[in-house]
DNA sequence: CTGAAAGCGCTTACAG
DNA sequence: CTGAAAGCGCTTACAG
């Protein structure tokens, strides 16, 4: 016991009240006469009383502990929406546990473990990159309110928060069609990711919209979508007889490693060959030229990845009332020099 | 009460014995004999006992959480700095809960308060940058176990685990001198922050002992040490008459918008100007030239200030033989393009 | 070696 | 409007 900290015993006694009165005074029970509970409140402040959280959540089998998982936290973007998810858990009165599961399936499951067991309200969490098995998660949905964000699969019923991949991609490949591009090629993830399914559906869809014809030979997938990845493509679309004019990475950092590699072909950015990214990361005004990408607001899906669990956790008695939704967070195609032509 | 959920009451009744020899049985109390140790930890294991950690955390008034408070997550080396957290407390049983203060003294302390309510074993801080107010720290030393890391203040009797700010600065002008540089500029900030009079201290003593003259005119102070900053203080320090021979930023960020200044006006980097920064960001290796930074470790930061925190937690019974201690984690010069000379 | 009992600090039906 | 009492799930002196 730490010295001198304040139980509500020790209030009941300087007012001669009892603990429950005392109790309820504090919760504002509306039984309690005004009188009272001034006092209480007052002796309280003076006191300087602070409810045992344990002890009450003890009670009320409510911790107002909120887990969030993520693959990476070191990822700018998802720095900026924890950064979303911390914000609103503070203002709505919950704590924030983290955890990283480094892509790994088997440390994600023994975090969602720990996590239920250590008695969160809720857990916030994006998903491995690599989740065929969803069997471990599955359970889950039935224990407690569960909300996946960034990283989502759609074979989990649950609510999930996003942004519009396919749409930000269709206006990524679209844009470079209005600049007046006819050869796009496209780097993607090889499979299992949600997001580059989804970025390369829209790729496809403005491709055909725009009755451009689809060749497989520009379409390049890779297993890890990193910087080497980016030039390794880069190299490899260069060497193609009927080069791309226009290269679309799902990801920013394969889009600064095909710049770099452009670059040091000396090929003209974006007259020979236009860049497209997908995040605006920080890097993307780094590299020259700077890259046109789009935008992913993480603040606000923490935001509202967040405010939604503690929604459901706050009505979890009407369980059955909460629609499960997928919500889809607007982005916005941010064109800087890497496609803007004068012209 | 969630369905299910198996308690030690039951696990007493299904095996006709106490709740107190099933509780000791699962701690591996000596007095209880081996048999019934593992009958108890049998059954615990096929009705999937887990311990309510609520209602053992208050009985034992320890949660086993530890409250972490950092300036701004987004920044990579905190994030790194975190991941190191992460990982120390997953091994050593404990749970992090993370807030940002966003610089903001007064949301910092707001912070180091709910935490305490909260019920954590002890907090892990990293000061913001203007901590002039210490007035409000002080009492939380003695309440409960407080370590600091990265953003310190020695002000503040507690542990301290920082880089080695003044060596590594040292190393980074000393070698600047060893590449044939004569006249150093160094952007720091303006003050109040310890990093920042570290670093410059470091600085001064390089140039010191090398017998180089020290001049006010290239030595700049900053309010925030931003990019667009870097790239003011480069515009000024070309506008000098005698202009400097390399510029030691104490930021990566500043030193980028330093390069990306001198790339604009085409000066020669290293050779008219060697430019280094501090950090190791990955903006370092994007920029062209790539910069010279120092790297600092991150997760040995997290991994060692989590470390000395659990263990003033678990003896705080021999709270005074516990020393307060600055500890220092060793940096790194690493050497790229916009200082190497192949002279 | 095992058990009965008290208690951690709080909330909440139940009574009055 | 207020109080006495039970109980949340666990641990731990105290007894035997």
């Amino acid at each position: 016991m730490k010295k001198g900290v304040t139980t509500l015993k020790m209030l009941a006694q300087h007012l001669n009240l009892s603990v429950s009165t005392v109790s309820r005074a504090l919760n504002d029970h509306p039984d309690i006469n005004e009188n009272t509970k001034t006092k209480v409140k007052q002796l309280a402040k003076s006191m300087n009383y602070t409810p045992n959280i344990f002890a009450k959540g003890f009670r009320k089998h409510k911790s107002n502990i909120i887990g969030v998982i993520v693959p990476n936290i070191t990822h700018y973007f998802t720095a900026t929406i924890v950064r979303g998810i911390l914000e609103q858990a503070s203002i709505q009165g919950y704590r924030v546990i983290i955890s990283e599961s480094d892509n790994d399936v088997i440390k994600q499951n023994e975090m969602l473990h720990t996590m239920i067991q250590f008695g969160v309200d809720g857990i916030l969490a994006s998903l491995t990159k690599m989740t065929r098995d969803i069997d471990n998660i599955l359970p889950i949905v039935d224990t407690l309110p569960l909300i996946l964000f960034d990283k989502v699969s759609d074979k989990i019923p649950c609510t999930q928060i996003t942004i519009n991949d396919e749409e930000a991609a269709f206006n990524a490949v679209e844009h470079l069609i209005n600049i007046g591009k006819k050869r796009i090629a496209i780097i993607k993830e090889r499979e299992f990711s949600y997001t580059s399914e989804k970025r390369y559906a829209g790729y496809l869809r403005a491709l055909k919209e725009h009755n451009i014809e689809i060749d497989e030979k520009i379409i390049l997938s890779v297993d890890d979508i990193s910087l080497m990845q980016g030039k390794r493509m880069a190299n490899i679309l260069l060497s193609i007889k009927k080069r791309p004019d226009a290269i679309f990475a799902i990801t920013d950092t394969a889009a600064i490693g095909v710049i770099q590699t452009l670059n040091k072909f000396n090929i003209e950015i974006p007259e020979e060959i236009a860049v497209v990214g997908f995040s605006n990361s920080k890097h993307s005004t780094i590299i020259e030229p700077k890259l046109t990408t789009v935008n992913q607001p993480g603040n606000a899906i923490g935001k509202t990845a967040i405010k939604y669990l503690i929604n459901e956790i706050e009505n979890d008695n009407e369980a059955d009332l909460i629609m499960k939704k997928t919500v889809e967070i607007k982005t916005e195609l941010i064109v800087r020099a890497s496609t803007f032509k004068a012209s």
